[in-house]
DNA sequence: TTAGCATAGTGTTTTCTATACACTTTTTCA
DNA sequence: TGAAAAAGTGTATAGAAAACACTATGCTAA
């Protein structure tokens, strides 16, 4: 906490900067995104997405995953920067530059994320049926949206979405959701095998009165990459 | 300009907010970028992305175009978004964010620019043969660099490079500066005509004691469209 | 005037990639 | 033990990309 009456003087006007997040993940085979109700003004009570003030001695990234991180409790993610916006009156409080990120988050690790002080809920929204969202965040949603599909094309980011097993039904249905269509499962199998980027963990997935689905892992987790 | 006795003050700290451009230009079939020699401290005499600090009351992409006015008179170029740098010792004079952008301008629009009161000269550089630049400038200009290249592939944004009327041959050797690497003529302009994103003037060009080309003109300059 | 030089302009074949498509296997449970 | 449910598997076709070489036209200089 600093002292009420410490300021920080300038010879030229400072915009605040904040760092906005777009938290994805897959909820019952729909594209969901993460949303906080405001607790204070302005847009109090509106949905918003998470984030907040960048700290004067913290870099960008960092701030991202903090806010994530204070607001809902999520941490360790895939996290990538996704556009700056910054007109002049998307704030009515002062003039704010939002740095956005977009963060994917693999469907098993929904532990229902905590509210914490400046937000009095969080939860997650069908990205197709989104609640009025707070300042210019629906814009956000939109360009985030658009990237996350554009990169599923070249790029092996659909593999953040998943736990660290899974099953090429499981990946399937990722795909499906993010582009809203269904897939040739042949096709699908062979396009993916072919890329060489998952690898059998040998074990097998025993669900419900069927046969049991090979069980695979991605080679490199933690690395998104290019593509063809 | 301002009395020298005002300030700003905030509750908390507030970075500074800049704007530099990568401008990319082709010239004698090599891709190259527009550098201004810093007039002042920190890195004077250093080569560096033009840019500024941003006004209180202006858009970030205004901002762009305006420094980019100010430093070297060029305008109305096609200006793109490419990412935010905001480490916390990029500058040693202060915190600041930067928001940088990459703009196209034509091969024949290269009026020499003009260096402005901050910069002491004003220069395109062969992009391969950069010299050491300020900040994190080179590592700007390598992101700007890739996504250029990338962008190649899947949208039209070549066309910003020619002017009004243009060869084929003319595009085809923007084609080939950019990736680096010779196309196939017949296959490049089977391409190029099936997009239908240009068309005959009508006009022929003659240069050399050769067989005169045919002119062609963008069916829509302004417009940097994603295809296939 | 004409020969030769320099760049413009043009189609077809081959290869590779993407798509369409249907049945068998394995397990569980009643 | 048979019915249900999802897993797993191969081939044929169509479309896209790549490889490839010669003719056309205007200029210049002998």
């Amino acid at each position: 906490m600093r002292a009420a009456e410490e300021t920080f003087s300038y010879r030229y006007p400072h915009p605040a900067v904040t760092t906005d997040v777009v938290v994805f993940t897959i909820r019952d085979g729909r594209l969901s995104i993460l949303l906080v109700k405001r607790a204070n003004a302005p847009y109090q009570g509106n949905w918003a997405l998470p984030g907040g003030f960048l700290d004067i001695d913290e870099d960008l990234d960092t701030c991202a995953a903090r806010e994530l991180q204070e607001e809902t409790g999520i941490s360790g993610l895939y996290l990538e920067q996704l556009y700056t916006f910054g007109t002049t009156d998307r704030d009515p409080r002062e003039r704010v530059i939002s740095v956005t990120y977009y963060a994917l988050i693999p469907q098993d690790a929904l532990a229902v994320p905590r509210a914490a002080s400046d937000a009095s809920a969080v939860g997650w929204h069908d990205v197709e049926r989104l609640p009025a969202l707070a300042f210019d965040h629906a814009q956000i949603v939109t360009m985030a949206h658009r990237r996350l599909v554009a990169k599923l094309n070249y790029s092996t980011i659909a593999l953040q979405f998943m736990p660290e097993a899974f099953t090429l039904s499981e990946l399937q249905c990722v795909y499906e959701a993010l582009l809203n269509q269904t897939l040739d499962k042949r096709n699908f199998r062979k396009r993916i095998l072919a890329l060489d980027l998952i690898e059998e963990t040998g074990r097998q997935r025993r669900t419900g009165k069927h046969r049991p689905a090979r069980e695979y892992r991605a080679r490199h987790p933690e690395r998104v990459e290019i593509i063809k």
